[in-house]
DNA sequence: GGATTAACTCAATTTATTTGAATTATCAAT
DNA sequence: ATTGATAATTCAAATAAATTGAGTTAATCC
């Protein structure tokens, strides 16, 4: 048996590959950027910048700005990514629904889809996204032929483990290869991830974390799930399970992490008085109200989040934590400035470039973006590998 | 200014640095093997293979190791690393002490120094580092001109942070560019890191987790320290002070996790008792002879270790957690054992390949060691990138 | 003993980048 | 207004390092 090795070797057309990447990676870092400015950043000469640039434009991946002068010398042919270069597909599976959602370019959704589903049986699911598919792309047909990729979005824990029959498996998957099945439905690559990994990268797309290369993301999923985002790149653990920190013990003995700080408490806690507050909308509502309950249940999240973060922060030492999913954003906020944030912690620096704990996206499609979002981060970059 | 890449681009001479690093890796990672599985494994022709082993064979990087026939065809030549091609110094700046060790390619010891000092400040210590590196390389003449750089590793945090003035921090150290003073020492390339990081490393060249690609290394130091890798690399953290796993409240309200688990804790609990035991020798001598205040403490350690497995496995997802540091082997394996591993827990599979918990290199130059597999993990391997 | 298989080498080719000279457009100084 | 300095860009030639294809060598299989 060949002994897989951690690296491929390179040659010409894999630099290239690899360049066209950084390229656009660059262009969109920037907003709009010349061929000389890219070339100074990328360590490449101008020319090959060039060279790239004009079989991107070419491609229709790029469209030209106009020039800016900037001191002197000849002004600089300003570049920027063309929305309408490149699509991306988000599909994100639940238990009671499917959600499609198609991202262009620039990370914003142009079309979002959605079915109610009773059953999730694979070939039922498959099914369901194929049509969806076709719907989508006779409401965009630009992006026919243009499309990059398909993000899944599934409940984890992906394989056979600890927590394996806990709830957030759906049934009727445990045995079958999902990507294959996804990849051959869609005729795409496809890339497989849990609700907060994917909410993670689509912050680093298109949201509060796109200057910022290190960072962890909370989700409010049914549980509480944590992505962790390192070097720009997904840390996923070894068998895709990484960031399953809602079954972390809590520190006052209360039980795990997540019975405190996720959708599942907060609508258990206010059922136990009666209230019902199944969506994002009833939550927002009951919030505004003031609800004690509600209110009550927040002094506790409020606590589970500090000590979350003290994990977090003292294990990963990000440059900061985004809070998201699906939650009305007035209780995110909420929970961002009540939180007691540990003083003992590696991230509590006197002058940090961001704050500790922000509020990310949020409402009942954000893992569904995020999913679309994995295949644009992909497209845009490859992991690290500064060989100096 | 301009905008800072994640990745740079990419050429016929950074392809090659590249190529080489990865043949040499496939080489340390089988053992020995011939050209023509490398290609393989690599995705590379056999020509440029060969071409690479020449010119590695040339710079005394590799050895001949005759021809292995299996199957038909021309058998292939195997190669090995030479143990001789290349040397790693170590290098651990402790606030009482200073050690340094030589590490072959094959990773092995080659010698090792050690200077007790009383001062800290940035000159003694380079001072003191300069003279035990003239000493080494009298001793290891082979060593001179063949040196791939000096891993170092000091007592963390980096920077200013929460838990600065905890009394981990070297008093002296904290104004100055301790990486550039170093490579201006020592005429190498430096990489500077924290215990528990060099420590992980040193279990991955030379360790328990040689064929591990994600894990992680808790490890005695002063306190209780977290070292990550992921893809064969090591997560640092955005500001290198990832992996403060001793901060962490306990679930018990009894304090943080370090205050249970790590030398200074076990030490105090000893004291407490009238009983001393100072080194690593003292401890082994106490276990040995069952010492109740000792046994005792194992309790609790136990008890805080299966919180940390909790924390670890569930952010992490790694396919082992590796014990070690700065402790007797028994008491190691006395860990291993008892702690109780957590049921509900992402790592908690059926049929794992490697057990979840397991002991690494212990005693007192473990960290030391690890500095110096720093840097031949650099040499022999590039952070991943399989555009595919 | 001949056919088959696989590793390896040599020489020619290909890919993609770099290099160097020339061109163009702007700013700044006279 | 003219001139010189500066910087972006392009064109053509050179270069680095990979791949390709044909040929050689040495093992196993039948």
């Amino acid at each position: 048996m060949i002994v897989q090795p951690l690296v491929k070797g390179s040659n010409a057309e894999r630099s290239k590959h690899r360049n066209r990447q950084a390229v656009l990676g660059q262009v969109r870092l920037a907003g709009t950027i010349g061929r000389a400015e890219i070339a100074r950043a990328l360590s490449l000469t101008t020319q090959t910048v060039s060279n790239i640039i004009a079989e991107l434009s070419e491609d229709g991946m790029l469209l030209e700005k106009g020039r800016l002068s900037s001191g002197r010398g000849l002004p600089a042919i300003q570049y920027a990514l063309n929305p309408e270069g490149g699509y991306a597909l988000g599909i994100e599976v639940r238990p009671d629904a499917i959600f499609l959602a198609l991202l262009d370019m620039a990370g914003t959704a142009v079309t979002t889809e959605r079915v109610a589903i009773n059953r999730t049986k694979p070939d039922v699911v498959i099914a369901h996204v194929k049509a969806l598919i076709a719907r989508i792309l006779t409401q965009v047909p630009a992006a026919q032929g243009r499309m990059l990729g398909a993000g899944v979005v599934m409940p984890g824990p992906f394989g056979v483990t600890g927590i394996a029959g806990m709830g957030s498996d759906l049934t009727g998957w445990h045995e079958v290869d999902a990507q294959a099945l996804f990849e051959q439905a869609t005729e795409l690559p496809v890339v497989l991830s849990n609700d907060a990994n994917a909410a993670a990268m689509a912050e680093r797309i298109n949201g509060v974390a796109q200057d910022i290369t290190s960072f962890a993301y909370l989700y409010f999923g049914a549980g509480l799930g944590l992505g962790l985002v390192h070097g720009g790149q997904l840390v996923r653990g070894a068998f895709g399970n990484a960031g399953e920190i809602g079954h972390i013990p809590m520190p006052d003995q209360s039980g795990k992490l997540e019975d405190a700080l996720s959708r599942l408490s907060v609508q258990r806690h206010l059922q136990r008085a009666g209230k019902d507050a199944r969506d994002v909308d009833a939550l927002a509502q009951l919030f505004q109200q003031s609800d004690p309950e509600l209110l009550s249940w927040l002094d506790t999240a409020s606590v589970a989040l500090g000590h979350a973060m003290a994990i977090v922060e003292n294990i990963f030492d990000p440059q900061t934590v985004v809070l998201g999913g699906a939650m009305p954003d007035e209780i995110l906020d909420y929970l961002v400035e009540h939180a007691p944030l540990p003083e003992l912690s590696v991230s509590n620096r006197p002058q940090a470039q961001h704050p500790r704990l922000m509020r990310g996206a949020s409402g009942r499609m954000t893992a569904t973006l995020g999913a679309a979002a994995l295949i644009l981060n992909r497209a845009l970059s490859s992991p690290i590998s500064h060989a100096h």
